[in-house]
DNA sequence: ACCGAAGCGGAAGGACATCGTCCACTAGAT
DNA sequence: ATCTAGTGGACGATGTCCTTCCGCTTCGGT
């Protein structure tokens, strides 16, 4: 039985494992989980030797990153799923608010490297399976009650979104191609005029998109 | 008057300028504006040395394929306005069958370094102008249809596509977290169970995302 | 207050990848 | 036939990032 790291440690130094966790989720966030291991040093305020000490290499960091991420992922759904009596509102706001949800997804799907390394990893899986299961019980409730299109699955709606926040990759190329085809389609749907969810903000114009 | 390599070239040289173009067209989709300039230069079955003649550094090959890209969805655009006599129609074929419109906003939106080129290339602003007009058109006309929900313009739209594709940017970080927030506001509405059009293929389901 | 051990930072060495040049050779054009 | 534009790809230069190492600092128990 290896010493659990959360007890173990001294307190300076479980305050800087925590820091580097923080700050490296936020710079994979930003900028893939390929950034040097120096800068996420610095943003963390430590030096890259006691980041070391504490994930001996990236795909160690990488695993931990993924691991928090996902852990709030399911607590999110699963207080969601508690407070919620409608199926499409909880997912309506699994999908709107949890930032983790958010994270989750886009670290596993921004590099090659992080699938990989992901992949791989039994506990990660079982986490993946865990949401996937809870997502699953939010669509076909969602679908019961008639609010969500029946033509959509779990992993549409997983694709949908990942695709939303980076770029997509999945089993075959047949897969990934109609897969965004059919986020184009909903996209299109969303986009047609039919009573729907008022946006926030104000319309973005191609003013908005000027490069300055 | 620099000569126009169109037609000063030799009937080979021309030859493998369109090669390399097009090589360097679908690498840079599927690996991003930073591939090896090598891997370039072999998909497109010529030496390096050849490719560095012609294109004299990234920068330069960059441009090059953004500006043919460019061209393309211009041509598209107009070609649909031409046929489709709604405008709603007009912007969903475009979003849909575009493959150019595609690859340029990838290419423009996945790397920093080839937002900063193409911003300050005067050509390549001209050209995304015009199709900007054209999309603009496609908006107005299509919420005058009522077709299309009144409350977006066309850097929704822009936006939603580029963001699709691949990551956000935008002039300020609250234009672009206000951008991200009604992408999954309109995805949502996509979602919702109103009719709408079919999505082809199949649901995609949790399993089909499972990773082997 | 003291001390031993745990922890820390960041300079430095090393592995690796890509760039872009250069020149001996090939093959269109006239 | 010949001249010259064009070609390929090895190679040295450059830069980036990883990881180790060790002298110094801080914690925490007594």
């Amino acid at each position: 039985m290896t010493a659990d790291p959360e007890t173990t440690l001294r307190a300076d130094a479980r305050r800087n494992r925590d820091q580097i966790l923080a700050a490296a989720k936020s710079m994979f966030a930003v900028s893939g989980p390929e950034v040097p291991m120096e800068e996420i040093a610095r943003a963390a305020g430590v030096g890259v030797g006691t980041l070391y000490r504490r994930f001996p290499d990236r795909d160690a960091l990488v695993r931990a990153v993924a691991m928090d991420n996902f852990e709030r992922v399911l607590i999110d759904a699963r207080v969601i799923a508690a407070e919620e009596t409608s199926s499409w509102r909880a997912l309506e706001r699994l999908l709107r608010q949890s930032v983790a949800l958010q994270l989750s997804v886009q670290l596993a799907m921004v590099s090659h490297r992080a699938l990989v390394i992901l992949k791989n990893d039994p506990e990660v899986r079982r986490l993946r399976d865990e949401i996937l299961e809870v997502l699953d019980g939010f669509v076909h409730g969602a679908q019961a009650e008639g609010k969500l299109r029946p033509d959509v699955g779990a992993g549409d709606i997983a694709i949908l979104f990942a695709t939303l926040l980076r770029q997509m990759r999945a089993k075959s190329p047949d897969v990934a191609e109609m897969a965004a085809r059919r986020c184009v389609g909903i996209m299109i749907d969303g986009l047609s005029a039919r009573p729907g969810t008022e946006l926030p903000g104000r319309p973005i114009t191609s003013r908005d998109l000027d490069p300055d």
